[in-house]
DNA sequence: CGCGCGGTTGAGCGGGTTCAAATAAAGTGG
DNA sequence: CCACTTTATTTGAACCCGCTCAACCGCGCG
């Protein structure tokens, strides 16, 4: 993985949390920008009815703290024992004055230019829970994978609830479609917060299209996703936003 | 309606779409910022599969083009015959030096800060169909109505298919809650672009709620299909993001 | 050991979809 | 302005995916 975008130079200081505790919440005061250091972020909003909905997952290297991925929009809690580096509005500030450049890059990331937010929502809209949870965990795989030979293991930081609540499901279909793709042999599981992909080209069909390519198997006609070639999927630039802008 | 974000004289040109055309699209050259002058403009992504998703709908005053707003997530077409100003990033450029605090609101704004995303992606994921119609509408009275004594006229530029495509449901679910609210008193439909709020405060608890609770408050609150009202602030600025962060 | 939490699995139901047809509105050209 | 086509909306009926409710399993821990 690439070089993270702040250093350790750049950072007011470290927080860390253990599982389910709030690093903001929302309403809190705004402008600071966040670094995962290890653990995983939830950025979620709650709703009266005890209902959770689960914008995002920040891994280590991804910022957050701007815009839906800020404590205007929603909270952001540690999914599991978490530590984060944090950039307050005043060194953003000097940032900002010292390398623009850079900086804007920060903040786009910090709105959440990391990942391709739109094809969240895309996902939740129209996909059925078999695509839902291939696009959830190939995103998984190709951001937290470990290649051993030629396959991918991966860890899952998160309960199945948590997944449920971010692609608009319950924990009991999350565990259907979980135990489905083992029975397809597209993926092992090790335990519960462990799983292995044995034909990512597989779940990756079904992560974009809804159904597994030319070969067989229950396929399932209502596809989705745009079909680009193998390459890259959420893993756009999308950092580039405004990176050419240059201030000086 | 307070003033534009954009004057006349930061901006660089003009652009005009007929109904259904695009300002960009997806995979466009990014950096410039667009404002909305007349009509209506939405966010969307296409699929292979021939689905769409409108991610926003963007009306006059708004501002958009970055991030999930921007052309390296989705594609920008006229909802109907529309009127666009453009600031392109070498515009951006020279303000982010002139007038550095304003164009961090633009740039907040045009991350989609108008409007609180988040609460989309709940509505989507979790919301019975008619909530999400009653949320959409009452969001549309608040954007775009016009009070007339003490009812509330509302001109619908984007037809049924836009609506389901931004709610994730179908046009076909979509036209059946809206005669179901028109049964229900709360809104009288005037030719097909065009309605009236009734009872603007069972629309507001069945956008908040879910249900048509026995009292609400005046100001907006929100819960997605929870037994309980409580009545927490609404409508955030958002734009503020950033805006206490002083360049100079 | 018993308790609790997280996860799996089963049965039944219902909201929203799909397919299909009818109706209404908006163009279009003469 | 009217006949005609096209597009948009409404409505109906049947089906099915995912939800709800509920039982059960497995593991960690006091």
């Amino acid at each position: 993985m690439a070089k993270p975008l702040l250093q350790t130079s750049d950072l007011d200081l470290y927080l860390s949390r253990p599982r389910n505790r709030p690093f903001f919440s929302e309403g809190d005061p705004s402008g600071a920008i966040y670094q995962v250091e290890s653990g995983c972020i939830r950025l979620q909003k709650m709703t009266e009815g005890g209902r959770r909905c689960v914008l995002s997952f920040c891994y280590p290297g991804d910022v957050f703290g701007l815009g839906t991925h800020g404590p205007e929009q929603v909270d952001a809690e540690a999914v599991c024992s978490s530590r984060v580096a944090r950039l307050g509005h005043l060194g953003l500030q000097r940032m900002l004055q010292s390398e623009p450049a850079r900086a804007m890059k920060v903040i786009d990331a910090a709105y959440g230019g990391q990942e391709a937010g739109s094809e969240h929502v895309v996902m939740i809209s129209f996909a059925p829970a078999e695509q839902k949870l291939a696009w959830f965990l190939d995103n998984l795989g190709h951001r937290l994978g470990q290649s051993i030979g030629d396959e991918l293991f991966v860890d899952l930081p998160m309960m199945r609830a948590d997944i449920a609540d971010h692609l608009g499901m319950t924990f009991e279909t999350v565990s259907r479609e979980m135990t489905k793709l083992r029975d397809l042999q597209i993926i092992d599981l090790l335990g519960l917060r462990k799983f292995k992909i044995r034909r990512a080209a597989a779940l990756q069909s079904l992560a974009l299209t809804g159904s597994l390519g030319a070969k067989l198997c229950s396929s399932r006609s209502r596809s989705i996703q745009s079909r680009r070639e193998s390459s890259r999927m959420a893993r756009g630039p999308s950092l580039a936003t405004l990176g050419h802008i240059r201030l000086h």
